[in-house]
RNA sequence: GGGCGCAUAGCUCAGUUGGUUAGAGCGCUGCCUUCACACGGCAGAGGUCAGGGGUUCGAAUCCCUUUGCGCCCACCA
């Protein structure tokens, strides 16, 4: 029945079991399950830009373990597996790998082969490629990524259904992508306007609200003195950007500021260039910022679109989408002075004009260097400057009060986990100020799937856009033509042009439920199985985002939010408490940490950090995690190699209550059953740490204490029916110990259980308690009194095999009815001769007076 | 400025409705090559539970407060 092997071992037990997992079809989802028999959860699709790290493994793993207990408590796991590889990140990346750069003005070379694959030479100028040569590279990138991330994960045991697999670029996608976006136009909760951005010089593309970060940058304060029209003297005014002087279109003070109410209507001149502007009033003005006084342009920041908007102000606009200062002279610009400016970037700018103001005087004081911070787009270098545009926004309550309230509100269809994380959505969505942006002037991307008419002066009508049929997506109207027309009317007056831009990624990851699930795709059935997904895992650090703009699209499509329990990662810290960085040794990538430890081990890390908590890079966990798994595998071998009915003559599949009949075999199981019902909760709550830690507590306990107390009695030292006892005990215990263990260490529980089973240990049920009438505590007496034994031995500095004469234990009445049942196994184990137990003492607390033998004390 | 979290042994952390003497692992010290395991076992030392105040028969746990650390948001002329 048995086939362990004499010298157990964790080596190579990864490559076995993945390759076995994969071809018996161990994790793949009943198709035919009901919704109530399912648990589904909505995998975060990492970006595969550049490589997996170490936050994977670990937030990964988490979500891994609670999947892997509700299959053993019977669910039909939904356990997809995507790959976000749309949009910018993998743009960079291509552009890095092949040194190249997109320019869409190329025309399409068939067969074109890059300069580079990988690592081209630093000072390499990126080639100019068309944008279908571009997206075919992009398509070869993320095609090797993917493959490198599929095995990583695969070796880190993922119960995922490899299946169920998708990809954020693919045709799937495009068309829940689209299909989505279109009936958020027809209902109105999409819509395009011309509206100065946020917007990136070096991407070249507007950012969304929740894509942008602070950054503390050194600045400086320059005072300017903007001289009245009636001549009556000067007004002051602190400025941070003197290069947009040009671009002024009024001064600003607070409506109750009685020291400029006098100049409320009057102009002054801006220096420099001349142009008259007016004096205005506005409650954003701050009266203790600077002067008190401070200058609109447009734009310099969002507090001025909201007063240029608010006050109905002009428009001089400067700055080009590539952040260069514009040709052309803004109007009552002196069109001499701002010549000198024209095609400079804002810092250059800048100097040229602080120079200007210093020799005509009108730069009062020295400039005031400060640090303050600046908006920039997450991943960008530079400072994001506001830009004009016409853009596509999806309404997510920025805007509308009763909108916010119902999504601030879908808060409450979530469980959270851990609860405090329903703040950070609660505050973000209260916070909102603006639509949010989807579409971005990039290429590797969803289309945005319409098109626009253009009137007879070629000009695009943007009120009405021409959309396809939802039958025909995914579509690019850039290649594809609207109905009605035909390809040659293409940006021919009174023809049609298609909309150029692309969608955001999290446009299209916003629906990775709707993805995964197969929303109104042609024959499926799936998604009433799997909607709304049990579970969406996910770092907390994307609650703005991802989980924000999820709910926002469930919440316009199905009224509903798209989870029920939310669950939060933590990040990892570095052992010095700080962020995570690039740092020396292998193990610190994941392959090297996998190699190294065993991806059990590791998986015993992920799972040790509680949920929502960052948690500290440990290879000391993962040290004690390998000498776990190691440890499973040897308490299994002596396990199993008692066999259960040697010789006994008894019967060894009568019901447990027959042949558990040892009160300290009926107390370690009922200790057993706590430890389950305990487990259990945990993963209920997904709360995988907790679990992991009472079944591990319980573990060590069983091996070192209830294993050595009843090792001689199973190797049937006091006869049959007290071997079988205990023989009976130790299989019920491990048994439930592999299965307890299987969602943390599911390589080493799928060895040792195949040791003596013929199925998966991840197919099996999760355990349950056995229910015997067995007392908890009783067993506690004997191995107190087993560890004053092994103490006195240590003490004197002897084996812990060496022979005891005698042991008299006093014990207070309570727990000598304890001792007597544990005193054969107590003997046995400490190779006591002699035990005599005496009354005395209070509580439960016991003392012992060993006599060590003489013989053989060295 | 608003919100949230954290503070327990040298280190990393448990301690779920308040309940005997605050636990584990690592590290450290000593002992033991023992028939599941030397990738081992046994034992030991080590803590004013961040400070202060309060509620209670009883507080690491509940309340108030101070301090320190971290995160999110807002403001950024």
């Amino acid at each position: 029945m048995t086939n362990i092997p004499d010298r157990p071992t964790l080596d190579g037990i990864e490559d076995r079991w993945a390759a076995r997992w994969d071809t018996d079809g161990t994790y793949d989802f009943d198709a035919t399950a009901v919704r109530a028999d399912v648990f589904s959860i909505d995998t975060p699709p990492p970006t595969v830009s550049g490589s997996l790290h170490v936050g994977h493994v670990f937030s990964y793993t988490h979500t891994d373990t609670i999947a892997r207990y509700q299959r053993m408590a019977g669910k039909s796991v939904f356990y997809p597996m995507g790959w976000d590889d749309n949009g910018l990140p993998t743009e960079r990346r291509v552009q890095a790998y092949y040194g190249v750069r997109c320019d869409p003005s190329v025309p399409y070379e068939a067969g074109f082969e890059p300069p580079f694959r990988g690592d081209p030479p630093k000072k390499h100028q990126a080639i100019p490629v068309s944008r279908p040569n571009f997206l075919e590279l992009c398509d070869e990138l993320v095609e090797i990524d993917e493959e490198l991330f599929e095995r990583l994960f695969r070796r880190l045991g993922l119960s995922v259904d490899w299946s169920l697999k998708y990809a954020t670029i693919d045709e799937r996608s495009r068309r829940v992508s689209q299909r989505a976006f279109l009936r958020n136009v027809a209902r109105g909760e999409a819509y395009t306007q011309e509206a100065p951005t946020l917007w990136d010089i070096d991407f070249r593309t507007a950012v969304a609200q929740a894509e942008i970060v602070d950054r503390n940058r050194p600045g400086a304060y320059h005072k300017i003195a903007f001289a009245k029209s009636d001549g009556s003297g000067s007004i002051e005014i602190d400025t941070t950007r003197p290069e947009l002087l040009a671009a002024c279109v009024a001064l600003v003070a607070h409506p109750d500021d009685e020291r400029f109410q006098p100049h409320f209507g009057t102009t002054v001149r801006v220096p420099i260039y001349g142009q008259e502007v007016e004096v205005r009033a506005h409650e954003l003005a701050q009266p203790d910022k600077g002067t008190g006084i401070a200058m609109i342009c447009t734009f310099g920041d969002t507090t001025d679109v909201t007063w240029w908007r608010e006050l109905a102000l002009d428009m001089r606009v400067i700055i080009g989408r590539d952040g260069r200062i514009l040709p052309d002279t803004p109007a009552g610009v002196d069109a001499t002075a701002y010549a000198e400016i024209v095609g400079k970037y804002p810092n250059q700018a800048q100097k040229i004009v602080v120079d200007a103001l210093t020799e005509s005087g009108e730069l009062i004081g020295d400039i005031r260097t400060i640090d303050h911070d600046v908006k920039f787009y997450e991943r960008g270098e530079r400072p994001l400057e506001v830009v004009t545009s016409r853009q596509w926004y999806i309404r997510n309550g920025g805007k509308d009060t009763d909108l916010r309230a119902a999504l601030v509100g879908r808060s409450g269809d979530v469980t959270w986990h851990p609860e405090h994380m329903r703040h950070r959505y609660e505050n973000w969505v209260e916070g909102l100020n603006s639509d949010w942006l989807v579409s971005r002037q990039r290429f590797f991307g969803v289309p945005i799937p319409v098109w626009y008419r253009l009137d007879d002066a070629g000009e695009p009508m943007y009120d009405t856009p021409l959309v396809p049929d939802e039958s025909i997506l995914p579509i690019d109207p850039s290649t594809d033509v609207p109905d009605g027309f035909t390809a040659d009317q293409r940006d021919q007056p009174g023809g049609f042009a298609g909309d150029p831009d692309i969608f955001d990624t999290w446009a299209t990851s916003s629906l990775t439920p709707e993805i995964a699930g197969l929303w109104e795709e042609a024959g499926a059935d799936l998604f009433d199985r799997v909607f709304p997904f049990d579970m969406r895992p996910q770092g907390h650090d994307i609650i703005r985002t991802w989980l924000f703009s999820t709910m926002t699209r469930s919440h316009h499509e199905f009224d509903v939010a798209p989870w029920k329990h939310a669950a939060l990662s933590g990040w990892i810290l570095d052992p010095d408490r700080k962020k995570m960085g690039k740092s020396t040794g292998n193990a610190q990538t994941p392959e090297g940490m996998l190699e190294q430890f065993g991806t059990d081990a590791v998986r015993y890390w992920s799972a040790s950090g509680r949920p929502g908590v960052d948690t500290t890079f440990s290879e000391d966990q993962m040290k004690v995690g390998r000498k776990l798994a190691n440890k499973l595998l040897n308490v299994s071998k002596f396990v199993l190699s008692v066999e259960p009915d040697d010789g006994s003559g008894v019967d060894m599949d009568a019901s447990l209550a027959l042949t558990v009949t040892d009160p300290i075999d009926r107390s370690m199981l009922a200790k057993l059953d706590a430890v389950i019902v305990e487990a259990s909760t945990g993963y209920d709550n997904f709360d995988y740490a907790r679990a992991l830690e009472r079944t591990e507590s319980f573990f060590w306990w069983f091996c070192d204490n209830y294993v050595e107390l009843v090792k001689n009695r199973a190797y049937e030292a006091m006869g049959p029916d007290a071997a079988a006892s205990a023989r009976r005990a130790l299989r019920e215990a491990l048994s439930s110990i592999q299965r307890l263990f299987a969602p943390i260490l599911p390589f080493a529980t799928e060895e040792a259980w195949n040791w003596w089973n013929e199925s998966s240990v991840h197919a099996q049920s999760w355990p349950l308690p056995v229910g015997l009438d067995g007392d908890a505590a009783l067993i506690d007496a004997a191995i107190d009194a087993l560890t004053l034994v092994r103490r006195a031995k240590s003490e004197a500095k002897v084996s812990q095999r060496a022979d005891v004469d005698s042991v008299t234990i006093t014990a207070p009445g309570a727990l000598r009815a304890a001792l007597e049942a544990g005193r054969a196994d107590l003997a046995a184990a400490g190779s006591i001769a002699e035990i005599t137990i005496v009354e005395g003492g209070a509580g439960d607390s016991l003392t012992c007076d060993v006599v060590i033998a003489s013989t053989g004390a060295g």
